[in-house]
DNA sequence: TGATATAAAAGTGTATCCAATAGATGAAGT
DNA sequence: ACTTCATCTATTGGATACACTTTTATATCA
């Protein structure tokens, strides 16, 4: 594993806000890089039993740790089925989009007002781990050093609420990856986040702006956002209409 | 209590995705109501024990929907110390507004493109009941009904995620006007309601963007944000600097 | 009287227990 | 062989019990 103190993706202002001690803390990040690393497929069942063995605790600490998993859209908890990891639905993940551009665009002139030498610096160093990672071909901390990199510029612009938004968004798109998108191609396109840092170095904010909008669009057609699959009750009054139409077999 | 069915306030799409049954909701929409509407001022401790009684459950329930509540920054919740109707910070309520503006004027493209007459006029009835309620009297109405016109106003964007987040930046920001503002000064001002509509109506993108930032910064100019009180242990300090500056009394 | 230490009370954190529900398994009937 | 119904099992939802922490009240001493 990979350091990455400087860059904790998914520890946001909540952590104290919700009044968690260590040992949930450590449950729920263990699961969240877990899904958002995409070691947990979207869909697989999170048994509470399951879970509170494996971390040595009761289920009721589970349910918590799920509940606030559910809270951030990253599990789905359906009334007495119990917990899976999320699947995005089409819609979904065009939602999710579609809110990173408005969020992110949206701050881009906070962040360049904010932004500082060092800070940038900083940025600079995430993305040389971002390509380390790359080149090394180690995927997972590649997509999460790209997720990282965009929360962390958004932290430039001082608004704890905004980061918090988009730390969500940012995990749920590698959910949206992981659904719909393969892995190598998602990771693989955007070593361009280079480019925003001097952009934003000098400045230029409409550039800025632009960047950003094009970049986001750039990584949503890297997943193939197909229509939604018929309801499964459709299934049935199609058949009945094929059957009408061919009142018996042969 | 007015009928306000065609706005619920607070109802976002993790109901249910959190999978809450229909007992735990009506608890969660009774505190969030009273939060939102300041029937609970800032800082008023919630103990569980009570809560359990008042609602003829048990203190699992209580803790389920006090959990959500923390996760929605409507509560603050303290480790070993329960659950308190959250008192937001001067830099939490400026993040708040702040972030309104980005993603406020973010989605007016989204909403404008995708406004229908009906919508629209389903708009002016709020804002009529709006006036309703503030010509009534009755600002509670009056300014639940001023968050429910941004959230459904948001709504018209046909971004469910946005509107989520919306929806909480929104009853945040009455605890921030519960907070540092006078109840009547807050919900006085913005019978502009009716203009954005137009400008909507006639698909000025730019004209409803700019209406948009105004009308959030003459909102946010409606309460006081005094700068933060220094913290308890600097009162020490200063004490003793001031000592030191003057060794004895008189 | 005021401060500090101690003890009681109140309230929260976690585990465990029981009830309720969904999904699976199997039997019976068509 | 396929459907339908009943039962059984696995898992979740909710309540209770107990341990621990914080706060309040009381008592002791300077």
């Amino acid at each position: 594993m990979g350091k990455r103190a400087s860059a904790e993706l998914g520890t946001t202002r909540a952590d104290e806000a919700l009044g968690g001690n260590g040992r949930d803390e450590a449950i729920y990040r263990n699961l969240f890089v877990a899904i958002v690393e995409n070691h947990l497929a979207p869909g697989t069942k999170l048994p509470e039993d399951t879970l509170a063995e494996t971390y040595g605790v009761s289920r009721t600490s589970i349910r918590k740790v799920l509940q606030r998993l559910a809270h951030e859209r990253l599990v789905d908890v359906r009334l007495n089925r119990g917990a899976a990891v999320a699947q995005p639905s089409v819609s979904e993940a065009r939602d999710i989009f579609s809110a990173r551009r408005v969020i992110e665009c949206g701050a881009i002139p906070l962040v360049v007002a904010k932004a500082t030498p060092p800070a940038l610096e900083a940025l600079r160093d995430l993305v040389r781990r971002e390509h380390a990672a790359q080149d090394g071909g180690d995927w997972r901390e590649s997509i999460y050093l790209s997720g990282a990199f965009h929360v962390e510029l958004m932290r430039l612009a001082g608004n704890e609420t905004l980061t918090d938004f988009l730390t969500q968004l940012v995990s749920r798109s590698s959910l949206v990856i992981a659904t719909y998108g393969s892995p190598q191609t998602a990771s693989c396109r955007h070593s361009e986040h280079d480019d925003v840092i001097e952009i934003i170095a000098r400045g230029d904010v409409e550039g800025a702006t632009r960047w950003m909008d094009r970049h986001l669009r750039d990584v949503e057609r890297t997943v193939v956002l197909v229509e939604e699959e018929p309801a499964p009750a459709d299934l049935k009054k199609i058949l009945e209409e094929v059957a009408q139409r061919r009142p018996k077999l042969r």
